[in-house]
DNA sequence: GCTAAAAAACCGTCCAGACGGTATGTACTG
DNA sequence: CAGTACATACCGTCTGGACGGTTTTTTAGC
């Protein structure tokens, strides 16, 4: 994968500003993503990290697209097996964003999209093409007023760990899977309303 | 309380100010918020504004309170009458974040609140005050995980808003509020389980 | 009630620093 | 030698904020 006949791979310099742009953002706030900041922060001159992203833009548009494969990709992998579980998309998402470690680097890229979606109409229209495109997919199975709540619940959680706030413990974590759960397995009103996609 | 007798009354410009820098941040994006923007929207000069606010800071300070305020207003009209219902906050929270109407700019408030949530840790911490202080008060009916997800869920709602996500549209929004109510009405596991608060 | 002093409200300009971006130079690799 | 991968130095712009001046309102003395 990676060539290490390099002496420094330009791949995992890359990866490194990513990383750190992450780090920042999350850490510090988005007001701290300074190019500046970043090359410091990955042992990079400023001239170098222009060297890899032709502009901040092409940072930050770099940084969102590695967040969103990673997060589309953790989700193809919690999918459960059965194609035709209700609300198979949705819990998967739940999954993939309750799973979250904040306290773990590589887990808190999810925070960084959180942060780019509510700063920036264009990322937040990306993220929408993101959630519909799949939406379409698992549109037989993920259209449910209860799969549309488990989603919901995930932003929900996905923002409170962001701030750390009160629902972002460890046992009310728990306590909310678990009740989500157990109105899944209540089975009540699960039926797939034809609603009409899209606003 | 204000004094009409003066002809340009300072309160009114402060509020003016306010309200500039709110529409600024919801239409224009954080990076809009520049001194010489919101001076010019609230036709006062830079001088005039620094003359309220002793800095920007102070600016976003008073327009971070100034939205929390007017939340907190909404959400103590919502609560129900009886105190002991039922995540009686969490309901009222839910219901208040539900009612906006992103095209009526009094309401578009909200948004800015979420704009610096994500972008600055430090306004995080204080609405994370917010939250648990309003928890603790209501820490005999808003513990529950129902309660719990209900609040969740009124975030997840929130950030869809902000980006007009697929979960927005009026009808889905009615189809996840609507299924919310069901859950409430079978009243299953609704017992509050004594979960210490905080982290 | 009149007036003068004080305070508050407000304006226009200037400046230091930060930031994004460019131009140029250099070392290493193949 | 050619091209990649960096570093260094520098530039133009923008922004926050300081500062001094001007007008309006309030207060105080008489």
């Amino acid at each position: 994968m990676n060539r290490p006949q390099r002496k420094n791979n330009p791949d995992a310099v890359r990866a490194r500003l990513i990383e750190c742009a992450a780090r920042l953002i999350v850490d510090d706030g988005l007001s701290a993503l300074t190019l500046e900041n970043v090359a410091r922060e990955a042992a990079v001159s400023k001239g170098g990290l222009l060297h890899h992203y032709h502009g901040k833009n092409a940072l930050i548009d770099g940084l969102f697209e590695e967040v969103v494969d990673w997060f589309d990709s953790q989700v193809e992998n919690a999918l459960e097996p059965e194609e035709t579980a209700p609300a198979r998309f949705s819990k998967a998402y739940l999954r993939v964003v309750a799973a979250i470690d904040m306290s773990v680097p590589e887990e808190r890229r999810l925070a960084v999209l959180m942060l780019m979606l509510s700063s920036d109409p264009h990322y937040c229209a990306r993220w929408n093409q993101w959630v519909e495109a799949r939406l379409q997919r698992h549109a037989k199975t993920d259209l449910s007023p209860f799969a549309r709540t488990l989603r919901l619940a995930a932003d929900g959680l996905w923002l409170s760990d962001l701030g750390g706030g009160p629902d972002s413990s460890p046992s009310a974590r728990r306590e909310i899977l678990a009740f989500l759960e157990d109105i899944d397995a209540t089975g009540a009103m699960l039926a797939n309303s034809p609603h009409e996609g899209g606003q």
